[in-house]
DNA sequence: GCCCAGGGTGTTT
DNA sequence: AAACACCATGGG
């Protein structure tokens, strides 16, 4: 079989999902979305709520189930967020259909190391040349990188990629991951309080990027990463006190909020 | 040419 | 604890 087919539930969108800002190595590829999971290859499709999916599907429908989060009931998930905060109607109505994926855990805390005070479309060339220089070739682009593939690094190699500043936050991030002080495998198990706590001993990982590490890292869908867009967001729609911030899908309903506000947001003269 | 971006660190009040 | 300067780079 040359591919795997996927039904989906909720209104899922692929495409709103895999080009929403919480990930950052997908594009739109003839009709389809084009990218790199886990080291594999793929272009997907989607006709109704059916998700085709080509290339390298060596892992399996489970993975890819998985990775999209399809058995989720998210109707319900929405219903909860607004009746938790009915302002963010609106927001949810246009955002609907946006899951959060399930990343791999160390491409998400290099990504969003390199996300700090950084836009959209620079992330994204970075860590294609990050992919393109240590990563493996797989089909027509290139895997993310593991550890120990930049173990041997220099700060200045980072840089020269566009990292800036950000190029010695990555070097103690992946030194800490090989060296086991911060410890990718046990994490799977380890308390949200707890690996919180951990992520923030990397330098450069303030609470931001603590965040959205657990968010699309390790699917702990009640973390709620703030950013300049959240904070535009909070000021004009439904303030920072809202019972929503304390729900178990304050996540899901934070993904919603983003693509929302950057999309609709008109700067004020 | 300027403002800003999925912010964090280090220093000064 | 809160305010603030500074950080590297380029997209829009």
């Amino acid at each position: 079989m040359s591919h795997i087919i996927l039904n989906s539930r909720d209104n899922f969108s692929l495409g709103a999902t895999v080009l929403s800002g919480q990930c950052f190595r997908w594009k739109e590829s003839d009709g389809g979305y084009s990218g790199v999971v886990d080291g594999c290859c793929v272009k997907a499709f989607q006709y109704g709520d059916s998700i085709e999916i080509h290339g390298d599907i060596s892992k399996g429908e489970e993975f890819w189930k998985k990775y999209f989060d399809l058995d989720r009931n998210y109707s319900a998930i929405n219903d909860e967020i607004i009746t938790l905060e009915p302002r963010l109607s609106q927001c949810e109505t246009f955002s609907r259909g946006v899951r959060i994926l399930r990343q791999e855990p160390f491409e998400a805390l290099c990504s969003f190391i390199i996300s700090q005070n950084n836009n959209i479309p620079r992330i994204r060339s970075i860590i294609s040349r990050l992919c393109e220089k240590y990563g493996q070739k797989t089909g027509d682009d290139f895997s993310f990188p593991t550890p120990e593939e930049l173990s041997a690094a220099s700060a200045d190699e980072f840089t020269s990629l566009g990292m800036g500043y950000r190029a010695p936050y990555l070097i103690d991030a992946v030194r800490r991951v090989l060296d086991g002080r911060f410890d990718i495998a046990a994490a799977a198990d380890t308390p949200t309080d707890e690996l919180r706590r951990m992520l923030l001993e990397i330098h450069g990982v303030g609470p931001k990027v603590a965040e959205c590490v657990l968010l699309y890292g390790f699917s702990r869908l009640e973390c709620f990463p703030v950013d300049t867009w959240i904070k535009k967001a909070m000021n004009e729609i439904f303030g920072n006190d809202s019972p929503l911030l304390s729900s178990p899908y304050a996540g899901i309903a934070q993904q919603y909020i983003f693509e929302y506000i950057r999309a609709n947001y008109q700067r004020k003269k």
